[in-house]
DNA sequence: GTCTATAAAGGGATAGAC
DNA sequence: GTCTATCCCTTTATAGAC
């Protein structure tokens, strides 16, 4: 039961539209031209606007997933850390142009009242357990998740800002000083008992 | 040549949905039935939707300056920042459910490409230049522009994961963490040559 | 599985009566 | 200054031919 080949299509076009104009201004008319498919072949993949983004959201899930497995390469922990914050440099362009694909799309489900919102939001929990995972790691057994969200919570400024004042010199100096307030963070060796 | 008072409460409601539920989401029947008048009279007071997109930044930039000058009856520089810092505090109910007004704005005309949204950038330049100030008073001459943006960053980031955690503990937690980092700012006091 | 044609609803915007 | 009526376009979604 492997999913069509034009299906999959349809959800690549379809995340980078949602991410880049926003769900609500994409319409079905933009995808399928961007597929190269007609409206009408769409509902036979999809039956709702909802249900592709339903789709996207698993997409982003699995993607998120897949990286933070990736990043466990790094042995240490702060390496990892910084594997996550780095994305911020990796994917500038985009962000100085549309922000970041997490946060802008639970921000837009918020103000819509969607009910995918919180689905939305669980990709920031991956990345919240992932981040916690690592602070434990370094010691910080009670404080990890305080931490982590911390991370997520700089980065996501940085996003903002980033794609407000359309500044890489801006973002390139907010990741430096979020590198830095890591590289400052205490490890703490635990000693067993 | 006094603004009508049906243009002020159609901007009012039209100011108060763009932020609850986004700019495009907002139809202008939903202005409209906010303001209590037919769809058809709107346009005696805007020619467009554009038009009053227009006239809520206005709105906001405006809005912005008071609240700036404000909060000048604060002598010290410090409580003035704490000020802007704990605007997060006093709306937080409404940046838990729909994020930070300017910020969500900015992004989502990023989105739409739309010719607006240098404007709806230049609120976050009001903040920008009055914080500045007051790092410039506390002696921080050199790095007083990043201070501001780290500022604006930090709380740009606090309010995106407010509204995405819909956790207030996480958000008093964070700003408490950002008014540490002021009170451990260096206060340097300049002596003449 | 893909297409064209079309329905049904809602969007922005205009005209003209009152 | 406010209303109703209407236009035109786009939207989501469906029906049915190929």
């Amino acid at each position: 039961m492997s999913r069509s080949a034009t299906r999959k299509r349809i959800e690549e076009k379809a995340d980078a539209l949602f991410y880049e104009a926003g769900f609500e201004a994409t319409s079905f008319a933009d995808i399928a031209g961007a597929v190269g498919i007609s409206r009408g072949n769409f509902y036979h993949h999809f039956k709702s606007k909802d249900d592709i983004l339903d789709a996207v959201i698993d997409r982003r899930l699995a993607a998120t997933q897949t990286m933070l497995v990736s990043w466990e390469t790094d042995a240490a922990p702060k390496d990892r850390i910084r594997s996550f914050i780095r994305i911020l440099i990796t994917n500038r362009t985009k962000i100085m142009a549309f922000g970041c694909a997490v946060g802008t799309l639970t921000t837009e489900l918020a103000k819509l009242d969607h009910i995918a919102e919180s689905r939305a939001a669980e990709i920031f929990g991956l990345f919240r357990d992932w981040l916690a995972d690592q602070f434990i790691a370094l010691g910080h057994k009670d404080d990890a998740d305080a931490l982590a969200l911390h991370v997520l919570a700089r980065s996501q400024g940085i996003a903002v800002m980033a794609s407000a004042l359309k500044d890489e010199a801006f973002l390139r100096a907010e990741v430096s000083a979020l590198e830095a307030w890591l590289d400052r963070l205490p490890v703490q060796t635990s000693t067993k008992d």
